[in-house]
DNA sequence: GATGAATGAGACTTCATTCAT
DNA sequence: CATGAATGAAGTCTCATTCAT
């Protein structure tokens, strides 16, 4: 992880908030230099570009939010209890995952292409974290599931669906911690 | 579901096109016109703009793959038989799901107040269809879940996930057929 | 006077009734069509185009506007009754001649040059009207200015320019009928 | 009067020398800025919009005119002189009469409503000014009018009157000093 | 004659990016 | 380093006009 310059962590955060509501090409450079509270050449300055800025912006996010994971995890020796941290931890920080989600889906758009390694590294990380912690619990027999990968793309995607729904729903239609419980029981071992 | 007229349907089909490799603001109306063989002003005879023009494709083809769906899973008695079709369709139909999942994720940021109620209809009939089905699958004994609504959530995320990994890895890393299986194995009633 | 059918009547009195509250670019060729209750290719069975179509109602509503005023001064003997009967018949048909003038002014922005001769010979014949008018009230004594010509400018100019204040103020600031003896008492022989 | 910016008073030229010879609708924002020797965007910089602009401009040529205007007669005692320099000045800056006659019908048809109340107040700015004069030329008894609003408008109407006859007939039919004579000596006091 | 679907030239406006200060 | 005035490429949308029926 690279170190970031506080001006480059304030227009993240800018651009960041701004993500919540609006997409990519909805987003002026002018409106961050703005709420930034600095002027639009100077976002040019540590940038080349929107593009870069949004790629770099989610590469950062996405790493601060594996590390903030990755130490709250590593204090927990039970595998299941590691997945309800995290699983927690998504619904807590529902917006943020869902920006993180539509982040994703634009950068695919920009042409695959381009897209800076990093990002699709980052995106991996959590994959693989969550698939690891899973292998460790069918290793130490409290998940029970054929397929490591199987059981984490059910996991992701259930959490990340979840999400999804109880934000197109205004939060009526789920219960967001009865679904983390359900996934979870569902790859506990059962005799 | 209203008729539409041929031109329309001309239009839907080169717009939908063109969403597998682009977005909505990297796609030209000049462009889907050319390639549509019809002139520009003929787009505007139709649709009054270009993001209307994009969600009333969107709910054509949402109405569309679901009458498809109903069609092929009518004659069906079996629920989990249903899942299991509907799942093929989902694997067969792979890049028309993804395109509708993000078009469905753009749409949403055109500003969530301005989107046809009728799209989200459309988005929500495909939940309900798999619920319904999950439903008739507990009453018949054969599936079996406390609750309908996760279940619906976890099929439908975890098949989500597993086609957008899919893609991501351009279909190295992921088994679908085996996906489907999984999902559904957990579904199943076992004593 | 040329013979109109009567769809080209039609036709200009829909396209005039528009003049009342846009301007030439701001009406549209359908929209005559539509509301003329014909179709938009036969607006163009009548005209070769928009700006042929405003030309020709122009003409032929001054040509309307001078024949019923010829008719209406024919049987009167007094010139400044005659004059006082030209003035009556403004203030009754005001906004037909803001829109006359509105007309004009906007006909000799297509580029003087292409105007139709005789849209200016319609204009003109108003002018020496009023002059002829006035040249009689001097043979017969009535009429006292040094100028026929001068006169009469400023016998229109008044009039025109007290229509278009009245209708600025809608209708507040000035009374017509009063203005209309203020100008008359002007031409008025005094001794 | 607000205080206008170097490259607002350049584009205001600009516009205004275009409107010589075209109408709102023929003048391009790119030929503006070509001419200005800007780009297009710099026009946007300082107006929102093109009708933004031409309404701004407006008013930036009724100020500047009144101004100049005021400035000129202020220094002169007698009323009915105040007249003539007024006549002087409208003759001698014929074009931007009519220019200003034009725009000043153009903008009310952009919709009455939308249109600045700066516009409209300007406009009235002039008219008020002779008013005056000529309440200051009765108190003095050197104007013999019954009523100063009527010899307003007919001041007023008859001047412009002239100079859009004197511009029709490209100066062959009239004399404008003449006319101002004409109209002066109508107002003065005859016993 | 009548129609209206189809057309495409063309205008406004936006906004990422540059660069002189 | 920081700035923001200036730029112009590019895209949406309008509407007069055409023409096959």
């Amino acid at each position: 992880m690279r170190k970031y310059k506080d001006k480059e962590i304030l227009i993240f955060n800018t651009t960041w908030e701004l993500f919540s509501e609006r997409g990519f090409h909805d987003i002026k450079i002018s409106e961050i230099a703005k709420l930034s509270g600095i002027g639009k050449g100077t976002v040019y300055e540590y940038f080349n570009s929107k593009e870069e800025l949004v790629q770099e912006m989610t590469i950062y996010n996405l790493e601060m939010a594996h590390e903030k994971i990755i130490s709250e995890i590593e204090i927990i020796d039970s595998p299941v209890e590691k997945l309800r941290v995290i699983g927690q931890n998504d619904i807590n920080r529902k917006m943020d995952i869902l920006k993180t989600l539509k982040i994703v889906q634009m950068i695919t758009d920009f042409s695959k292409n381009n897209i800076k390694k990093s990002v699709f590294e980052n995106i991996g990380k959590r994959f693989i974290l969550v698939q690891e912690i899973i292998e460790e619990g069918i290793r130490k027999g409290v998940i029970n599931t054929e397929s490591s990968i199987n059981a984490t793309i059910l996991y992701t995607g259930t959490m990340n669906n979840a999400l999804m729904i109880d934000n197109f729903t205004d939060g009526n239609a789920i219960n967001m911690n009865e679904i983390l419980e359900y996934v979870i029981g569902i790859l506990i071992k059962k005799s």
